[in-house]
DNA sequence: TATTGTAATTGTAATGATTACAAATTTAAA
DNA sequence: TTTAAATTTGTAATCATTACAATTACAATA
C-alpha cells in the first residue's frame, strides 16, 4: 500500500484533521470523490475502487461514507427517491439536475435571511438546494433536431 | 362509497381538473394528503386511510402517489435518504427538518435570479430547498434541562 | 522482533422500501 | 345487460442498505 506519494499524503493529513484514520480504503474513496465532479452513487465509487483494490467490499464504502459524513466533510445529495450521491464539497451550494441526460451540475447560491420568512428561533445547521429543469446543453440539441 | 359529501365533491373536481379519475381511494389519499401538514410517508398514508378502507393495498398507495406527482399535484420531499414523503401543496416553500424531534415544517422563501449566478441558459422546472437543525420548541426544552 | 489489543475491512445474510405483474374488482359505455 | 377498459389488490421479485460475525491490518508495548 503505497501511502508515501503527495496527494496521498495531503488527502491522509486532510483526513486526520478531521479526526479519520487514513486507510487506503478511505483515502481512495476519498481522492475519488473530491475528483469526481459528477456526485456519484455508492455503486459508481465502488465500481471504480474496486478495480484499484480488488478486495474492496460494498460495505466498506457504506461504512467509510458515513463516517465522512458524520464528520463531516461529505454531504448526502438526495435529489431522486432511489438515487442517494455524495459529495465532497462541503460549502453551500445548489444542483441542478437535468432531466432530460441525467448530468447533475453545481451552482453558486445566496441564501440571505430577508428571504427567508418563518425561522426566526430556529437553529439552521444545513442548507440543501436542488433544482430540476433541462440544461443548457440538452435545450440546444433540442433545436437542432 | 359515498363520493357524495361537500369536500369530496370538491376534491373529486380538482382531481378531475387535473385529468385523474376520482376513485374512492384516490379521493381519501388526496386529503389526507392536503389535511396533514406532516409530509407523511407512503406508510403513514396506507396505515391511516386502511382504517376507512380495509381492503386498501399499499401498491395502490404507491400507484396513485405516482399518478398524483405525474398530473402536478403532488410534490415528493427526500430529506432523508431513507424516506420520502410526499407533499399536497405544490408552491414553492422550503422544508425544515428538525434533527431532534424529526418534525418537518414549511416555511417561505424566495429565490430570486440574482441569488443564483450559473444558471444562465437552463430551463429550471422545479425547485427543491430543504434546512436542517433544531426547532424552536427543541432548543427551548434544551434550555429547560 | 514478537505479542497483544484495537480498529478497519470483508463477506454473507437480513431487512425493508419499492416495483412488477397477474388476477380480481369496479366503472363507464354501448 | 353486456362488454371493454381502468383501477385495485395481493403476491412475488428486486435492489439498496444495514447488521453482524469473522478476518485482516495496524500500532503500541514488552
Amino acid at each position: 500500500m503505497n501511502l508515501n506519494n503527495d496527494t496521498t499524503k495531503n488527502i491522509g493529513s486532510y483526513l486526520k484533521e478531521y479526526d479519520i484514520k487514513p486507510s487506503y480504503q478511505r483515502i481512495k474513496i476519498f481522492e475519488y470523490l473530491r475528483n469526481t465532479k459528477s456526485h456519484p452513487t455508492v455503486d459508481e465509487i465502488f465500481k471504480e475502487i474496486v478495480q484499484e483494490i480488488p478486495t474492496l467490499s460494498k460495505t466498506t464504502v457504506y461504512n467509510t461514507l458515513s463516517l465522512f459524513i458524520e464528520k463531516g466533510i461529505v454531504t448526502v445529495i438526495t435529489i431522486e427517491e432511489n438515487e442517494t450521491r455524495y459529495d465532497a464539497d462541503t460549502s453551500l451550494h445548489g444542483h441542478f439536475k437535468c432531466k432530460s441526460c441525467g448530468k447533475v451540475y453545481d451552482f453558486d447560491i445566496k441564501v440571505s435571511k430577508k428571504d427567508i420568512g418563518d425561522l426566526d428561533g430556529f437553529e439552521v445547521d444545513e442548507k440543501h438546494l436542488y433544482f430540476k429543469g433541462s440544461c443548457k446543453a440538452c435545450l440546444k440539441n433540442k433545436l437542432k433536431q
